[in-house]
RNA sequence: GGCUCAGUAGCUCAGUGGUAGAGCAGGGGACUCAUAAGCCCUUGGUCGCGUGUUCAAAUCACGCCUGAGCCA
């Protein structure tokens, strides 16, 4: 069995927030770490999506043509990610080449099949910019509230979806022009109407997706599915081959999901040993697992799922959809365009990745939305990483390196304690590891947790400090396992954590060998053996004092 | 207005028919190797409200209240 996996595009216009990075990417690399440990061939793939009406406004207002504009956002995304530990094998682009061939390819496919048809529709013409003004592209009067700012799509003051023919007033967010008239004009749409029964069967066939990914599923096929636009009046996106049609792009939601294709496309262009097709065609050894929040199911189960169906061609769907509620931050959503909340490079520069990477795990919105509070962030560094993990093993090593010449001592036998300790670890490895492969990554912490808890249960009742004036070679034989049940912790934490697991592993001196392994294997007290030599690195994590999380919570905007 | 989800200990949340759970906070204790960390014990809830189904309901049904979100 192979895994692919590949987490929901975001979206080119700045860098993400808190809330994105858990809803999709984290959890998604969690996992992908979690299977490449288990020997298992995975391939994980994700994007930036780099078209639509949003990105053409960012540029514009940082003066900058749009591929100039997409280039830098793609660049700084693909930094943030990496220094976060993302572990993807390839992040593309939608705007690559590959891309625009792909969606013209599905494009060709779906209308042979007749599942494209031709509109005519009424939209906002500008005299002076020359061109159409699709949604955002448009702004004027609310005709609900009155907010004279209110864009094409959506009024930002009261909510209220919008379509640009509702606005009073209206005029061009390009030049401000208000010489606007409506024209008609020829549109493609996809015929979900038609594709509704066979992706119907599809989604009541999948009986182990989580309820929130079926139930949102289930909820627009009841409803009824409608044809829908997948062409813009843009220029920046991919061209429409189709005569007439010169002028206009297909529409994002069109061509992004098609990206995972592209991507792992330009990732097999890497090597002559990789083949792309064979990861996304008649790929039956493939289990396709997709991450994303809840804002992008629909997308991913029934438009996405209708296109490749819509093709008759043997494209892998996906077989399991991991879907994520949102992560609340002080009673309101992270948002990237009122700039609320923390974003991803702000929030490296204030703590390292691993410490992001464990609260937020920890506290995924998996079955309800959660919150984000910075005392739930202290809480998890101080009491779990710092406490639980790093004191153990600070005053492990620091013990050994004190009392034992600096190497891993020799003497002793082991008792029914120490087997005791092997028998909590395989069960408590195991549950990590079933969580894991479930993706309940709320429960695998807890379960990490009981683990780092088990080797301070175990140092506690041997108590090595007065064994050690007593039977020096029963104390070592104490600390020798509790150094290795540190190996223990560092592989069981790698894909949580993996910049800290790594650092102890350079501590322990493990060869590539030592590090690498599966949890059913890891639980061996027999690695670090006697006179083996090892660092004391300095505390692993350092606590936040409550006068570091007012000073946060302050720069942050984060309200008591 | 329609729909969806949620309402369980001070806080954050598990728990989907069979005698109420965890972590943190609070209280007590023993220990001292360690970033005063760790370990043991412990207080605390009529599971939003009401009615119904059932031998049995936090769990199922209906209604209501509150909150959040989605849609028009």
């Amino acid at each position: 069995m192979r895994y692919l996996i590949t987490s929901a595009l975001p979206y080119i216009n700045g860098i993400k927030h808190l809330g994105n990075l858990v809803g999709s990417m984290l959890p998604a690399d969690v996992y992908a770490r979690f299977l490449r440990q288990q020997g298992q061939d995975v391939l994980y793939i994700c994007g930036t999506d780099e078209h639509g009406t949003p990105a053409e406004l960012a540029a514009l207002e940082e003066n900058l043509d749009v591929a100039t504009y997409c280039k830098r956002q793609y660049e700084r995304q693909a930094d943030v990610y990496k220094r976060f530990g993302l572990s993807f094998d390839y992040f593309g682009r939608t705007s690559s080449a590959a891309n625009h061939e792909l969606t013209q390819q599905f494009y060709h496919q779906l209308d042979q099949n007749g599942f494209i048809e031709e509109q005519e529709i009424s939209q906002i013409y500008s005299l002076e910019d020359n061109r159409f003004l699709p949604d955002r592209y448009v702004v004027g009067t609310c005709p609900k509230c009155g907010y004279e700012n209110a864009r094409g799509d959506q009024c930002e003051n009261c909510t209220s979806v919008l379509s640009p023919t509702d606005l009073l007033d209206p005029r061009s967010a390009i030049s401000g022009s208000t010489n606007l008239e409506v024209r008609t004009s020829k549109h493609l749409f996809l015929r979900l109407d038609q594709l509704s029964d066979e992706v119907r069967t599809w989604v009541e066939q999948q009986n182990n997706w989580p309820t929130l990914t079926k139930s949102i599923a289930m909820k627009w096929l009841n409803e009824g599915l409608q044809s829908r636009g997948i062409t813009r009046d843009l220029s920046w996106g991919v061209p429409v081959p189709r005569a007439g049609f010169e002028d206009k792009v297909f529409y994002v939601w069109f061509d992004a999901p098609i990206g995972y294709v592209a991507a792992t496309k330009a990732w097999a262009e890497q090597s002559e040993q990789r083949s792309w097709l064979d990861w996304w065609q008649n790929a039956s050894d493939v289990h396709y697992v997709q991450f994303m929040a809840k804002d992008n199911l629909p997308f991913h189960t029934i438009m996405w799922p209708a296109m490749i169906l819509g093709t008759q061609e043997p494209w892998k769907l996906a077989d399991y959809i991991k879907g994520f509620n949102w992560l609340n931050y002080y009673g309101g959503k992270f948002s990237t365009s009122s700039k609320r909340g923390v974003f991803l490079d702000q929030a490296l520069d204030v703590l390292p990745a691993d410490y992001w990477r464990y609260t937020l795990m920890a506290s995924a919105p998996e079955s309800a939305d959660s919150a984000f509070t910075w005392e739930q962030l202290q809480l998890k560094v101080n009491k779990e990483l710092a406490d639980n993990l790093g004191n153990f093993i600070n005053r492990i090593l620091k013990f050994a390196s004190a009392r034992f010449q600096g190497t891993v001592p020799a003497g002793g036998e082991p008792t029914e304690a120490e087997h005791q300790l092997e028998v909590t670890c395989r069960e408590l490895m195991a549950k990590i590891a079933g969580h894991l492969q479930a993706m309940e990554f709320r429960k695998a912490t807890e379960a990490l947790n009981a683990l780092w808890t088990a080797g301070n249960q175990y140092i506690d009742t041997r108590a090595p400090w007065a064994l050690f004036k007593e039977d020096k070679d029963e104390a070592a034989l104490v600390i020798r396992t509790c150094i290795n049940l540190i190996r223990i912790y560092a592989i069981a934490a790698m894909p949580f954590i993996p910049f800290t697991a790594q650092t102890i592993c350079d501590a322990l001196k493990l060869s590539a060998a030592e590090r690498t392994s599966s949890f059913e294997a890891a639980v061996d007290f027999s690695v670090m053996q006697p006179e083996r030599s090892f660092d004391v690195p300095p505390p692993l994590f350092q606590k936040l004092d409550d006068d570091r999380i007012e000073a946060l919570k302050a720069q942050f905007g984060g309200k008591s």
